[in-house]
DNA sequence: GCCGTTTTCGGCCCGACTGTTTTCAGTCG
């Protein structure tokens, strides 16, 4: 797929034409960049179908993208991107990674120092030449050293989302295959970590295609998106993909299978840990197998499943996300392992937004979305009006938008359709722990969620107890996104988690685990205090548009990797003990 | 450069926050 190289280069015309302060063509640019990402068919297959016509007819793509986009299917180039790096030749779209440092910044960066990537950049700022150039200074310098340091981190490490397409894609690719037993994904994509540094595959061979590893080795190698072959075995062959995604295949023998996912799950700490009790037992645990000495010779006794090997240890099976030797071992041996909420059990989506507040689909389409996925209910839950940005509601317009909601709960039940659509709001929590909406009108939605918009870098305390008095309002049933990180950009807040636990537990307050890939907020770490102090939680997508409900997965990943059962997640419950919650407030 | 229930011109999300200033530019969402 060429959508993401196109992407990138639109992304950074975008910058280029920024900086150049033209007006209105950046976001055009931006917007053209932004909607091919997130195209899910090929431009190429588009553009070999129906022309530069069929292109034109993408939302944001216009004649001269349209034109330019061919030009680039036809050429690789763009002439009018490869003038503007030759003017300027700097890695902008690395440098733009840097928060806080944009088109303007790069480019007195270029002009004054000749900054042209990363390694320059962080030179210069520890060499302290930042500082001292026209409206720069001491502060921006250490932001920049300090956003430097987050890209790396961030390096080579992929949000869930970007992984688990990919993977997906390549095992749909190879299960065509007559050649393929069975292929599934291993790693820390398996143990749905938030981030993946790279993604592995295991397969089996059919018996009946005793050179089976060779062809379908072949055809894992030569697959579309592979920009570098590092290894190329009948056992193993490792590739990279563009945007540097490496990918490692393995294929064992059938009976081995069991182990070797086992093995090459992880996590590293788990799996020592359960070789440990391997040999306590007089036992030994690779990746070909369980096995056990007899008259000297090690004979194995488990391989082929998980469950085998994880019974032949004296375990029960151990989910995946909770492999990381953080209690669940020891939990197994007492069999005290928690029963983990299951990806089917959400019957509800509580945080979404809809065309009122700027998101992409209507009320009823966000419901009818939802209804397919099998819910029972929605929560329509639009920005409030300090967020002006994002089209926050008022009062006025939340009590429009309720007898909206109203109309088409009649209609649902007139149909006898067993779906219910819950009016909420995501109010803003303002710098005093105070909300942007007059309780008044709180009172008479289902349930209000409040999360915090602005004023990231207030002081430990002073947050802690700005989120704590949101907490005290009695409308506010979910706190959303509670530490506000973002993954790989920016850290949470700093926030007393436990004072806020202690808060919500009081009040009955739930908090969010929001599903959004680039949040994943909260973690599993503080997913895990909570369910262990009875603080109930709630997984939203947060969507913007009725595709984004499908990424509830993510969220339900992450409930799992912090040990939440069904009676933890109040999302997962039937719709009158949901409601009955939110009245006990 | 894109778009159109104000369609072929004239709009285009705009306020908060930060760090630099001493009135504002740049970035973010």
């Amino acid at each position: 797929m060429k959508n993401q190289e196109l992407a990138s280069i639109f992304s950074a015309m975008a910058a280029y034409l920024e900086m150049d302060e033209i007006p209105f063509k950046p976001q055009a640019y931006e917007k053209a960049a932004l909607i091919l990402e997130n195209l899910p068919v090929d431009v190429e297959e588009i553009y070999k179908r129906e022309g530069e016509k069929g292109l034109q007819k993408i939302p944001g793509i216009g004649k001269r993208i349209a034109n330019k986009i061919v030009e680039y299917l036809h050429t690789g180039k763009i002439k009018e991107y490869e003038k503007m790096r030759k003017k300027m030749p700097v890695k902008i779209n690395e440098l733009m990674k840097v928060e806080g440092l944009g088109p303007k910044m790069i480019k007195e960066l270029y002009q004054h120092l000749k900054i042209t990537n990363l390694e320059q950049l962080e030179k210069a700022a520890q060499e302290g030449k930042i500082r001292n150039l026209p409206r720069f200074g001491l502060k921006t310098e250490q932001n920049i050293l300090q956003g430097i340091q987050f890209v790396k981190r961030s390096r080579g490490r992929f949000l869930l989302s970007e992984a688990l397409p990919l993977a997906e894609g390549i095992i749909a690719s190879l299960k065509k295959l007559p050649q393929i037993d069975k292929i599934v994904i291993a790693g820390s994509l398996r143990r749905r970590k938030e981030t993946i540094g790279d993604i592995d595959l295991l397969a089996t061979i059919k018996p009946d295609y005793p050179q089976g590893a060779k062809k379908v080795m072949n055809t894992f190698v030569n697959l579309p998106g592979i920009i570098k072959v590092w290894d190329y075995g009948l056992t193993k062959s490792s590739v990279r993909f563009k945007k540097k995604i490496d990918v490692d295949l393995r294929v064992v023998k059938a009976d081995e299978f069991g182990s070797a996912l086992q093995y090459f799950t992880g996590s590293k700490e788990h799996n020592i840990a359960t070789r440990k009790i391997a040999i306590s037992k007089g036992l030994k645990l690779n990746e070909y197998g369980v096995f056990r000495k007899i008259r000297g010779k090690w004979k194995k006794i488990a391989g082929a499943t998980e469950e085998e090997v994880y019974q032949a240890i004296g375990l029960p099976y151990i989910e995946p996300e909770l492999r990381t030797n953080r209690g669940e071992i020891e939990a197994a041996l007492q069999g005290k392992l928690p029963r983990i909420i299951k990806y089917n059990e959400i019957r509800g989506d509580l945080h979404n937004h809809s065309s009122w507040d700027g998101g992409k689909n209507s009320i009823r389409e966000m419901a009818e979305a939802a209804r397919l996925m099998g819910y029972e209910y929605i929560g329509i839950t639009d920005h409030t009006k300090f967020l002006r940005i994002e089209h926050g509601l008022d009062e006025k317009q939340l009590l429009d938008q309720h007898k909206e909601i109203e109309k088409l709960n009649a209609e649902f039940k007139k149909q006898k359709i067993n779906f219910r659509i819950l009016h909420g709001c995501e109010a803003n929590i303002l710098n005093d722990g105070s909300l942007d909406i007059e309780d008044k009108v709180l009172a008479q939605l289902d349930y209000v969620i409040a999360g915090v918009h602005s004023r990231f870098k207030m002081k430990k305390e002073e947050m802690t107890q700005r989120i704590i008095r949101a907490i005290k309002n009695p409308y506010v049933k979910i706190i959303s996104h509670p530490t506000g990180r973002l993954i790989n950009r920016r850290d949470a807040y700093p926030l007393d988690i436990d004072k806020i636990l202690n808060a919500a537990l009081e009040t009955n307050t739930a908090l969010e685990i929001n599903a959004c890939p680039e949040r994943l907020d909260l973690n599993d770490i503080n997913i895990r205090k909570a369910v262990e102090k009875g603080v109930k939680l709630a997984i939203d997508t947060d969507s913007h548009e009725k595709t984004h409900l499908q990424y509830i997965h993510y969220g339900i990943a992450q409930a799992r990797r912090g040990w939440a059962t069904p009676k933890d997640i109040i999302n997962s419950w039937p719709l009158p003990k949901l409601l009955r919650f939110f009245q006990k407030k």
